[in-house]
RNA sequence: GGGCCCGUAGCUCAGCGGACAGAGUGUCAGGUUCCGGACCUGGAUGUCGCGGGUUCAAAUCCCGUCGGGCUCGCCA
């Protein structure tokens, strides 16, 4: 949907925190060939149907199986078989003979195979992909003009981030990244829960007890140390005498109607607690890196009004009632009720969560929101009440995913129970460090890592190897956390791909008097061809995962792209090439291919080392 | 019990209407006087949980069933 919905000012005018780690791309992107390509297959396609009075809307376009070079294929033939009354095959043939190739653009030729009718790309093509994989921003789609805001993580401002959660940036910081390659103007938010039970609970015990009485705490960072408060709440919620419970639960019910109330000094207690602790699980979330560019609150729903304006629009519903105490929203297509205020007038999670979601809309042309499974009716009833309140709810789309658990159950931050998300990094750095080390003495390659180099290549490695893992599954898909399949290095993981981005700088580092040169017609080899067309692919690979919110996708093709130029580099040396003119084009493609890992990596949020 | 998600090689996973079901790992056998061996080459390995159905075509869509996860709070 491209264009503004709803015209209004966008927070994209505000200036944007710093997030360092794009230092080139999505910029000055380039699209490459690939998608148009496509398109002059389409036409091609179009135009022979066309003159058959057949239809077009479906071409049957699909990507060829590997042993076959073509870029496109069309499985047409099958769907006409029945309508022209021929076998598959000859139509297939027939309608190869009837497109002539060469008024389409990019298109070399198409064949007939069978059934099928696959295209075959030109120089032209080889060309364009070897020029645009110059530029460092190769691979970012053409603006569309469209601004999506990315909500991610959102975790309760309880305590240190756990492992449980941990699937939550690392998926919706890919996710926005590769929104963001592709052409979306891209603003990332964690939606602060800092007016539930949860934190007035937490204001009541930071208040209630001494340090003196808690744990050391397992980090020194704010977090840490203000969980320990968390937990002793909890635990004497359930454990302590009746009429100390009663009176603590009197204090947080105080704190509760204040912050309903919009009383400036409960707000002022709570906020307290709620900025300590996320400024803690904020340095966490930056080891990752994971980096937003606005904690939204859900407070501020309250005190601009908003969410009282949502209830009187709620209760004027149709479907709304006034049920056990309580004012209620029916859905024809949800079982379960939308209980939207309470008796005592105080608003739930859902109520202030609509006012937030009318806000997005008011400022964006879409909204994703990352969440785990365990939100998802939660998810589906946010969406019908914001329908019955009006609201175009295509723009609103939701990534699922499945929680990590540990071989013995849940984590739990209430609890402490769980891996924390500070120790798997440490563990990861840990268990990298040591393998740069012992590889250290049988490098071949003699370039003097000192300690520094060491110390950046066990972060990058083990922190990619963590991302990496997560983000290249299906999030649908349950994780039980097991340590050594978390930090495998060897497997598909991270260090594989990273490998290959560290020997493109290498032979880079050593090409320094050769020009690359963008010469396709000396890279004839089955190798420079096949890598060339991986490289080709990445801008539709990018528009693939960005319409379906995959961003695994990304990661498989990372996998493909380092087979093929693991390849490319067996067969064909660089340096020692033969002549001049090979040197400098495979100069050239050497750097294409740097730069396609590189930004296949940064959609990741893998660092993409140029030595290890 | 109702709803949703997952079930593909021993293990971890891609593939999610189309060309013989693919990787990695593990296992077996090999490869570096040559740009980075965290690499590469080759062999072996599958009732795509099971049973029906739709289709020219099903791992992929539909129904049923079994196993696992999540969910069904005036919590978030």
């Amino acid at each position: 949907m491209p264009g503004d919905s709803s015209g209004c000012g966008r927070p994209r005018d505000r200036p944007k925190p710093n997030r360092t780690r794009y230092p080139y791309t999505r910029r000055s992107g380039n699209e490459g060939m690939f998608r148009p390509f496509r398109e002059s297959v389409e036409s091609a396609l179009a135009s022979v149907l066309r003159a058959r009075e057949l239809p077009i809307d479906d071409l049957g376009l699909e990507e060829p199986p590997e042993d076959i070079d073509a870029v496109l294929a069309s499985s047409i033939a099958f769907r006409l078989a029945s309508e022209l009354g021929a076998a598959p095959p000859q139509i297939a043939g027939e309608l190869a003979a009837e497109i002539d190739a060469g008024e389409y653009r990019y298109i070399d030729r198409i064949e007939p195979a069978g059934p099928y009718l696959n295209f075959f790309p030109d120089e032209s093509y080889f060309e364009g992909t070897l020029k645009a994989g110059q530029e460092p921003g190769y691979g970012a789609l053409p603006s569309r003009d469209t601004s999506v805001v990315v909500e991610h993580t959102s975790a309760n401002p309880t305590g240190p981030v756990h492992v449980g959660r941990a699937r939550n940036p690392i998926i919706g910081d890919a996710v926005a990244n590769v929104l963001e390659y592709a052409g979306y103007d891209v603003d990332r938010h964690y939606y602060v829960n800092d007016a539930g039970r949860q934190m007035a609970v937490f204001t009541w015990a930071y208040e209630r007890f001494d340090e003196s009485e808690l744990p050391e705490p397992a980090r020194d960072r704010a977090e840490y140390r203000m969980v320990r408060y968390y937990r002793k709440g909890n635990e004497f919620l359930e454990n302590a005498e009746p009429d100390a419970v009663e009176a603590a639960e009197a204090e947080i019910e105080s704190i509760l109607q204040g912050l309903e109330s919009g009383d400036e000094e409960t707000y002022d207690r709570v906020t307290e607690v709620v900025d300590t602790v996320l400024g803690g699980m904020r340095e966490c979330l930056a080891r990752l890196p994971a980096e937003f560019d606005e904690f939204v609150k859900e407070t501020r729903f309250m005190r601009d009004g908003s969410t009282d304006d949502v209830v009187d629009r709620l209760k004027a519903l149709e479907g709304a009632v006034y049920e056990e105490d309580a004012w209620q929203l029916e859905f024809e297509n949800i079982e379960k009720n939308l209980v939207f205020l309470r008796a005592d007038g105080t608003s739930l999670y859902t109520t202030r969560d609509l006012a937030h979601h009318e806000w997005k809309f008011e400022n964006y042309d879409r909204a994703v929101t990352v969440l785990g499974e365990d939100h998802k009716l939660q998810a589906e009833q946010l969406r019908s009440a914001l329908e019955l309140l009006g609201s175009d709810t295509e723009r609103l789309e939701s990534v699922i995913y499945s929680y990590v658990n540990l071989p013995e159950g849940k984590m739990s931050t209430r609890r402490g129970t769980g891996v924390q998300l500070d120790d798997l990094l440490d563990e990861a750095i840990d268990r990298a460090r040591e393998e740069v080390e012992t590889r250290l003495d049988d490098r071949l390659r003699n370039d003097e890592l000192d300690d520094d180099d060491v110390e950046r290549i066990a972060r990058q490695v083990g922190i990619g190897a963590v991302r990496y893992d997560i983000v290249s599954k299906q999030p649908t898909k349950a994780i039980t956390f097991e340590w050594d399949r978390a930090l495998d290095f060897e497997a598909q993981s991270a260090p594989y791909v990273q490998y290959v981005h560290a020997r493109c700088c290498g032979i880079e580092n050593e090409a320094a008097g050769i020009d690359p040169e963008l010469n396709v017609s000396v890279l004839t080899s089955e190798a420079e061809r096949e890598l060339l067309l991986t490289i080709a692919r990445f801008p539709g690979v990018i528009e693939a995962a960005a319409d379906d919110h995959e961003p695994h996708r990304i990661a498989t093709y990372t996998r493909e792209i380092a087979d093929r130029f693991n390849g490319f580099y067996r067969e064909c040396p660089v340096i020692t090439a033969d002549d001049d003119a090979t040197k400098s084009a495979r100069l050239a493609l050497v750097i294409a291919a740097r730069h396609t890992v590189a930004n296949a990596l940064d959609i990741l949020g893998v660092e993409a080392p140029e030595s290890m």
